[in-house]
DNA sequence: GGCCAGGTCCAAT
DNA sequence: ATTGGACATGGC
């Protein structure tokens, strides 16, 4: 029997599908999802959230429907580039990810792409992890660190480079690296998740945003390069450092919320991007109400 | 076939 | 401090 929720400025479908996280199905507009210890299936219909299998206070917890949306989209709102896409993926949160599962599954993402992402992740699930009933079949968790394989077994289950630092991280993990990073401030967070070998900058980033809860990381990968180098920087290359220190002082303390949109925006509408040309930035910061100065790197 | 993929590491400037 | 290649595998 299903539990609901009342849910406004959500839509379960953008939460889901935006690639952060990637430990779901869907049949039939149901999804079925596993989150650490918990599978459940959940469904939307207008403002109503339906779930089962778990409490209600998860749910609200793992969707972030405690984060106060209008608020998250009025701070990242800067240019009228922005309010687009804001208005395209009305409803899309930032979920509250396992750090272990959140930290294998974006180092199993490097140099990858989506569907091979979830493939290698569900491959280690079936390879692993416990399993679990949920409506009728069976699911499986993804293993705890302890349960991980070694390099050997995950090189058979074509992880191919990977298997190394995924081996390397669930060792670090068991030591209990993760647990310490829980309350410290990002920057330290930040080095602590880049001492694991095969996590550096980009997935340390993902870490914070979609496990930690650090809202303002900006991870840069190679959408969210192309996409800021073409519209927020004149075409002109640049350095992911000078995009994510731009990023973090353009949009703030919501910057990860921006990246986010910006991603789910990049990898669906790529040739909308590259016919728009490059944005505007004066008319960006003469707008009313908004961001009244922000640097920006290499235009006087 | 070659190139690139939600990059990182290491060596050589 | 920056830059080029290697690293496994898969899809176009």
């Amino acid at each position: 029997m299903p539990q609901h929720l009342t849910v406004r400025d959500f839509d379960l479908g953008c939460t889901l599908e935006s690639g952060q996280f990637f430990r779901w199905d869907k049949a039939d507009g149901v999804y079925r999802v596993t989150r650490g210890e918990f599978t459940f299936r959940v469904w939307q219909e207008g403002e109503r959230l339906y779930y089962t299998d778990v409490p209600a206070a998860f749910i609200r917890y793992f969707f972030s429907l405690d984060h106060d949306l209008p608020a998250v989209a009025c701070s990242i709102d800067r240019d009228p580039f922005m309010r687009e896409v804001l208005r395209r993926y009305w409803g899309l949160r930032l979920l509250r990810q396992d750090p272990w599962e959140c930290t294998a599954a974006f180092v199993t993402s490097i140099a990858s792409n989506i569907p091979r992402i979830t493939r290698n992740v569900e491959d280690m699930a079936r390879a692993f992890g416990r399993e679990v009933p949920c409506g009728g079949q069976v699911a499986r968790q993804f293993p705890r660190p302890v349960q991980m394989g070694g390099e050997r077994e995950l090189r058979r289950l074509r992880l191919g480079f990977r298997a190394r630092y995924l081996h390397d991280a669930a060792r670090l993990a068991q030591a209990g690296l993760l647990d310490e990073i829980a309350g410290l401030p990002s920057h330290e967070a930040r080095e602590t998740l880049m001492v694991i070998p095969g996590v550096a900058e980009k997935v340390a980033d993902c870490v914070l945003l979609f496990a930690y809860g650090h809202l303002g990381a900006f991870p840069v990968d190679t959408w969210i390069r192309k996409a800021m180098i073409r519209i927020y920087f004149g075409g002109r290359p640049t350095t992911d450092l000078r995009i994510r220190r731009f990023a973090e002082q353009y949009f703030g303390r919501y910057a990860g919320y921006a990246q986010q949109y910006l991603y789910m925006y990049a990898r669906q509408n790529w040739e909308e991007i590259e016919g728009r040309g490059s944005f505007d930035r004066d008319s960006a910061t003469a707008m009313p109400g908004i961001n009244p100065r922000v640097a920006v790197p290499g235009v006087p």
